[in-house]
RNA sequence: GGAUCGGUAGUUCAGUCGGUUUAGAACGCCGGCCUGUCACGCCGGAGGCCGCGGGUUCGAGUCCCGUCCGAUCCGCCA
C-alpha cells in the first residue's frame, strides 16, 4: 500500500462507504465547530471532506495547521447522512479520521488559494506556485496539455509527422528582434534563438518529408501586450508539400472543428470557413482580424455624399480620402453621455472625432442631422437598411486611418452594447494579403508579411506590376477576433525569391549570405510547399475563455518580459562574461 | 519610446468640496466560544511611511509637479 494515498481527493463516493482510506492533498478549508472539525482536503483531482472527533489527536493537529499545508489522512469513508452535498462529486461521503500526518506546513498566505481574491497580479506571478493550486488556473494548464495532446493526435491521425528543429540558429534579417545567445568558442559571433522554425520547415519539405508538424517554442524581443506573451511562445507549426491554399484551409479546417467541438461545448463554425480578402476585411471591418460574432459592417458612404453642401465632408471627398460609417439600430433612448463616451473613445485612438445622424420619430438628428439633405437622407437610410431609432456614426478623412477607426469603433461599440454571439466560435480566413507594402517612415517597399511567400502571379507579376498591386498566397485565420496565424504557399523558386526580395531592396549577395541554406535547397529540387502556424498560446486562450495570454501559461513573463518568481533576467559572473567574451557597458 | 488608467492593512476596496475625532470595512492572520459545517457562525485583538520625493496651504490620503512600479493600448510583432 502507498505510504501516501490509496485512493486520490476526486473519487470516493458512496459504493466506498466502510473502507479504510489514505489520502494527501493540501489543506483548502477548515471549519472548526468547537466540537467537531471539518475540512477539506485538495489534490489534482478533487477535493473530499474530512472530519475530526472532538478532543481527538487528529483534531489538535488540524486545528494547528493552516490551510494549504499538506497532510496525509487516514480514515474510514462514512455517509454524510442528511448532509449530502450535491455540489461536489465526493459530496455524499466524508472521511472520518483516525490519523492525520503533517507532511509539509504552509506559512501564511500571500492570497487565498480557496477563494478568488483578485490579488494582484505581480503578487500572482512571485508565488506563481500558489496561484497554479487555484482551481481556474489549474484547469487552465490542464486544458492546455489536453489541447497539445489532441493537437498531437489530430496531426498525427491526419498523416503528419512531428519534428523537432534547432534552438540555438542564426539570427536573420526582417521580422521581429532577436534574442540572442553569445557564442563562447567563436569571439564576437552569436547564435539567435529561432523566431520559428520557419526556414527550418520549409528544408524538411526539400527533404522530402511531406507533411510535417511541431508544436514548436518561438522566441522574439517584442513588447507584450494582452495576447502576445514577451519572449516566449509556442505554435503548432505546420507544412505541407503539393499543396494548394484550399487544401492547407481545408486540413487546418478539419483540425480546428474536431479541437474545439471536442474541448468546448460553444458553437463552432461549420465547413468551409467563410474567406474575407484582406481588402475587404479593411473596407467591411477596419481590420484584418474581424470578430464575426457581429455583423455591424462598415459602409463607403463617398458616393452618397459625393453632391453635399456639408464643407467637411466635400472637402474630404475633394483630397481623395473617404467617408465610412457604422449603423446600430435602437439607439432611440441613448444619452447625450452615450455619445460623448463614443466620441471621446475615438479622440483617445487618434481619431479626429465622429458625426453622427440619428433617425429619431421621423426626423433627422445627430451631429451632423441639419447638413443632411433629404436625398441624402433617405441614401443613407437604404444603404443601412436604418430604421426608426437607428443612429449612424460617420468618419471622414484619409481612408486607411478612418478604416481602423471605425474598426476600432466597431469593436467598442460591440463591448457597450454586448452585440457579440454568446458561446460560439466564429472562424475565417482572410486572403490575398498584399505582397509588399510602403514603409510609412521611409517611403519604401518592404514585405509586409512574409518575404517566403509566393507572388500570385509569379515572377511575371513581380516583372511588370506595381509592386503594391501585388498579392501573395498569404493568409491569416482568425478566430473571435484574435488572430491564430499567418500563413503561405511559399516561393520555392531561386529567381522569384532573387526578385521579390530584389523589389524589397535585398540584393542577391544579401538573400546567399542571409538565407543561403534556404535558397541553396531551392536549387536542388524544391517541391511547391505551403503552411501555417497557429498560436497554441491564443487557442487555450480562446478555449479556456480567457483574456489575458498570461491566464493559460503556467510560467508566464510579466509585461516587462520579466520572471518575478525566478528572477529573470538576472546578472551572472564575470567570469561568464568573460568567457563569452562580453563587457558590460555604461 | 509614447498615451491612458491605477498604487490606502497580507489581500480586495471605501475614504465626499482640502479640515469630524485615533484613516474605515470585508477577507486573511492571532486569541476565545461553538457537535453537522459546506465561503460555518459569534466575540475580541494585532496589523498602515496612504508607492517615493518635492511643492501649494494654517492644514494634504485628498490639490500641483516630478519619479518609481503595475495593467491596458500605440509604436513594434517577416
Amino acid at each position: 500500500m502507498n505510504i501516501y494515498r490509496t485512493h486520490n481527493c476526486g473519487e470516493l463516493r458512496a459504493s466506498d462507504l466502510g473502507k479504510q482510506v489514505r489520502l494527501s492533498g493540501w489543506l483548502h478549508r477548515k471549519r472548526d465547530l468547537g466540537g467537531m472539525l471539518f475540512a477539506t482536503l485538495r489534490d489534482n483531482y478533487g477535493i473530499t471532506q474530512i472530519l475530526s472527533e472532538p478532543g481527538s489527536e487528529c483534531e489538535k493537529i488540524l486545528s494547528s495547521v493552516r490551510v494549504e499545508s499538506v497532510v496525509t489522512v487516514e480514515g474510514e469513508v462514512i455517509s454524510r447522512g442528511e448532509n449530502i452535498n450535491k455540489n461536489m462529486p465526493t459530496g455524499e461521503i466524508e472521511v472520518k479520521l483516525s490519523k492525520v500526518i503533517v507532511q509539509s506546513s504552509a506559512e501564511v498566505l500571500p492570497f487565498q488559494v480557496a477563494d478568488d481574491d483578485n490579488a494582484p497580479e505581480t503578487t500572482r506571478l512571485t508565488y506563481r506556485f500558489l496561484d497554479l493550486r487555484r482551481e481556474k488556473l489549474h484547469a487552465n494548464i490542464l486544458l492546455r496539455s489536453k489541447i497539445i495532446s489532441e493537437i498531437r493526435r489530430r496531426m498525427t491521425d491526419m498523416g503528419f509527422v512531428e519534428f523537432q528543429t534547432p534552438i540555438l540558429t542564426s539570427s536573420s534579417p526582417e521580422g521581429a528582434r532577436d534574442y540572442l545567445v553569445p557564442s563562447r568558442l567563436y569571439p564576437g559571433k552569436f547564435y539567435a534563438l529561432p523566431q520559428a522554425p520557419q526556414q527550418f520547415k520549409q528544408l524538411l519539405m526539400v527533404s522530402g518529408f511531406d507533411k510535417y508538424f511541431q508544436i514548436a517554442p518561438c522566441f522574439r524581443d517584442e513588447d507584450a501586450r494582452a495576447d502576445r506573451s514577451p519572449g516566449e511562445f509556442y505554435q503548432l507549426d505546420i507544412e505541407m508539400s503539393f499543396v494548394t491554399q484550399d487544401e492547407i484551409f481545408a486540413a487546418l479546417e478539419k483540425l480546428f472543428i474536431g479541437l474545439f467541438s471536442d474541448l468546448s461545448d460553444w458553437k463552432v463554425t461549420s465547413p468551409v470557413f467563410p474567406r474575407i480578402t484582406y481588402a475587404d476585411a479593411i473596407a467591411k471591418y477596419g481590420s484584418d482580424k474581424p470578430d464575426l460574432r457581429f455583423a455591424l459592417e462598415i459602409e463607403d458612404l463617398g458616393d452618397i455624399f459625393a453632391e453635399t453642401s456639408f464643407s467637411l465632408f466635400r472637402d474630404t471627398l475633394e483630397a481623395g480620402h473617404s467617408i465610412r460609417g457604422l449603423c446600430v439600430d435602437g439607439l432611440a433612448d441613448k444619452s447625450r453621455k452615450f455619445y460623448k463616451e463614443i466620441e471621446d473613445f475615438v479622440k483617445e485612438q487618434g481619431g479626429k472625432g465622429v458625426a453622427t445622424v440619428q433617425f429619431k420619430d421621423g426626423e433627422v438628428k445627430g451631429s451632423i442631422g441639419k447638413h443632411v439633405s433629404e436625398a441624402e437622407s433617405a441614401a443613407l437610410r437604404e444603404r443601412f437598411n436604418a430604421k426608426d431609432g437607428s443612429a449612424l456614426f460617420i468618419m471622414a478623412g484619409e481612408t486607411d486611418s478612418i478604416a481602423k477607426l471605425l474598426g476600432q469603433l466597431r469593436l467598442k461599440l460591440a463591448d457597450i452594447l454586448d452585440l457579440r454571439e454568446k458561446n460560439s466560435y466564429r472562424f475565417c480566413w482572410i486572403v490575398d494579403f498584399p505582397m509588399f507594402e510602403k514603409d510609412e517612415e521611409t517611403g519604401e517597399i518592404i514585405f509586409s508579411h512574409n518575404p517566403f511567400s509566393m507572388p500570385q502571379g509569379g515572377l511575371e507579376a513581380l516583372n511588370n506590376m506595381d509592386p503594391l498591386e501585388i498579392k501573395a498566397y498569404q493568409y491569416d485565420i482568425v478566430c473571435n477576433g484574435i488572430e491564430l496565424s499567418s500563413g503561405a504557399i511559399r516561393n520555392h523558386l531561386p529567381e522569384i525569391m532573387y526578385r521579390a526580395f530584389e523589389i524589397a531592396g535585398y540584393d542577391r549577395s544579401v538573400v546567399d549570405d542571409k538565407f543561403g541554406g534556404m535558397i541553396q535547397a531551392f536549387k536542388y529540387g524544391a517541391p511547391p510547399h505551403g503552411g501555417i502556424a497557429p498560436g497554441v498560446d491564443r487557442i487555450a486562450m480562446l478555449l479556456a475563455n480567457e483574456q489575458n495570454i498570461r491566464e493559460v501559461i503556467a510560467f508566464p513573463l510579466n509585461q516587462n518580459a520579466q520572471d518575478l518568481m525566478m528572477r529573470a533576467p538576472s546578472t551572472v559572473t564575470e567570469k561568464q562574461l568573460k568567457e563569452l567574451h562580453l563587457k558590460i557597458v555604461e
